[in-house]
DNA sequence: ATAGGAGTAGACCGATTGGTCTATTGGTTG
DNA sequence: CAACCAATAGACCAATCGGTCTACTCCTAT
């Protein structure tokens, strides 16, 4: 936690992730941006050429990998797909609270900006796409079939991207460990398992 | 569609809103706004006296009022819970795909700013609230319980919210298209009606 | 006819924006 | 030691930001 003793680049992509999921990639100068990062302009500039824009690729990116892990994490010691889902959706509401309950999604607020930003897209999809393919593998690796264990991935990722956009609304996450209820089911499931 | 014939206040609010779909509050300057509402400067601050922040409001309200059109026009003609949310569910696709594939959610990219603009927050909670509500009126209407209804209104809402992030990350309404298939099942349903 | 107010028009303001540029530091090489 | 270079530091810049202010138009009510 001790920023500090980090180096100056990692500093700068913390802090800006930090700020991006909070205000928004416009809602951030680079002002509060160094002085959250305690690092002079020059540095940003040196690390990352193309300033601000490199800045939120890197930080999306950084944020990225950070979700990828929490969802490894999740489904580390899952017995079963749903169970390293709803465990995903404690992780994820915990976060939520701790980081001040309104944050949004760090890829989105970072990335989806006006058009003309082809880059930003495709960066958020690529995120988007890697997220949904770490929850796929796991799927798998529950003995699901790959196209069934396709959809419910992207079933994971639609509710929890709606809940957390809901969460912060209201400033709680409640909706979020109420997400299990919703997954449990899935059409295809529905005949193929019949208990629960 | 013929902008220019309305009034000046009418077009101020209907420029914040899309300019602000698309690119977010703080992306959008006042330059951009006024010159898209072909409106001057004293216009804007006449008719909204708190400037920027009273106009994002009125257009937040204003895209939500449009929602709840769309939600109901969704459901009147429709046969069952079921064949109303689907209907919405095409409706925002195309609706998805007129405006250019990357617009976000016109309450969301209006309204969450940084801390400390509770009112903001609020009137966000305000606007996704009232959608809720709008499709659990018509869940009701089709003799689900209280509860249910409730649960599948919510549910429906973080469907399509989640989707409607991803369709913008992919350029691609195919997920809202494919919503229907996730929301057809919910878990007390599939004990209390035995056909889907 | 005229007084008054709603609405339009845009010049103007200080503050802040993202970005550039030069100077300097400090560690690692020869 | 000298040379070099990654990294730090911050002064400085034009452009733009949101917002204020005055002037003017035009319609309405008396």
């Amino acid at each position: 936690m001790d920023k500090s003793a980090l180096p100056t680049k990692d500093r700068l992509i913390r802090a800006a992730a930090q700020l991006f999921r909070s205000r928004g990639y416009h809602g951030v100068g680079l002002n509060d941006l160094l002085a959250e990062a305690t690092a002079p302009k020059g540095s940003l500039y040196h690390h990352f050429p193309n300033g601000k824009a490199d800045l939120a690729l890197a930080a999306a990116t950084w944020a990225s990998d950070e979700m990828l892990r929490v969802i490894a994490a999740s489904f580390a010691g899952a017995k079963t797909f749903e169970d390293g889902a709803t465990t995903l959706c404690f992780k994820l509401a915990k976060l939520f609270d701790l980081t001040g309950q309104q944050d949004g999604c760090p890829v989105g607020s970072t990335l989806f900006e006006g058009p003309g930003n082809a880059e930003f897209l495709r960066h958020a999809e690529r995120c988007y796409e890697g997220w949904i393919e770490e929850v796929q593998d796991h799927a798998n690796r529950f003995g699901l079939q790959e196209a069934d264990a396709r959809r419910r991935a992207e079933h994971v990722f639609l509710l929890i991207q709606g809940g957390w956009q809901l969460a912060r609304a209201r400033k709680s996450s409640e909706v979020l460990r109420g997400l299990p209820e919703l997954f449990a089911y899935a059409p295809q499931m529905a005949s193929t398992t019949g208990k629960n």
